[in-house]
DNA sequence: GTCCCCATACTCGGATAGCAGGTGTCCGAGTTTCTGGGG
DNA sequence: CCCCAGAAACTCGGACACCTGCTATCCGAGTATGGGGAC
């Protein structure tokens, strides 16, 4: 079990999105130079984020991507959502009666480190000097 | 990104070792019947956690698994890791520095679900009464 | 009655296909900007 | 000088292959059991 790739991309985009403290929006040709990764894979990425308001997209010449108002408020666990889905880690589909002990124990762990992922903003990475 | 479905097998497994507190060993098909999955399958499964040495396994006639000594103190994260992989589940691998402070967030709240994962037990969740 | 041997049945374990989801790519549609000619 | 039209360049977005890793399966190797015959 992993994070995807997309993930990581999704949350080092937004991180430089909020460091590049631009009003104009950013190319995506500049965002995929920074990761070394397709330009055209990157945009499929930044789609979901779109579809969930944490960026705008601006079209035709001098176009690209920009943070959306209320940003700083997000966090880890909204990026990760977008991506990877918000379904939970551990599925126990048996029938052994209503309630599994074991998913139960599995889902409070989740929510631990949901909870540490909930705390955390991008724009909290930014006031401690980071690298892109 | 979820839990591979060889993680819910081997957990439940482990717990219906638990349950049936026998002295003789389970033999693979009755297990695998409590979870409705292929015999030669689950005993994959199994052969790992026999080489970590949570279970042993007993050949010829009567034969099967069955818990190994001081399994009370194994929790559920050494069950995922004999079945996962005890690697992180976030792997930044780009070459920003010697630090990506994202994959420090990362491994701090994995690390909180982790110790949520070392603190509980199959023996735990026996005494509060469970379902197969 | 006791002991030994053999056939049997059961088990484990590694090697082998099938499938799904993530990864990556390509091309078309739409939009803003810039340039150049005409008024 | 100002305005309008057209072309161009750049962008987004959905649709299409590839490939690693999980899921599932099959078959061979090994071992403890149980029965039967000999002593």
């Amino acid at each position: 079990m992993k994070y995807s790739k997309a993930t990581n991309y999704a949350l080092h985009t937004m991180l430089h999105l909020a460091l590049t403290n631009s009003t104009k929006p950013v190319g995506v040709q500049i965002l995929a130079e920074q990761q070394k990764v397709s330009p055209t894979y990157l945009s499929k990425i930044l789609t979901k984020l779109v579809k969930e308001g944490m960026v705008t997209s601006a079209s035709g010449a001098n176009g690209g991507y920009s943070l959306a108002k209320g940003w700083e408020s997000i966090s880890f666990l909204d990026i990760i959502y977008a991506i990877e889905g918000k379904s939970s880690l551990f599925d126990c589909d048996f029938d052994h009666g209503p309630e599994c002990s074991i998913q139960k124990v599995m889902l409070r762990s989740e929510e631990k480190m949901e909870a540490e992922l909930r705390k955390q903003t991008i724009a909290d990475l930014i006031n401690k000097k980071t690298t892109t």
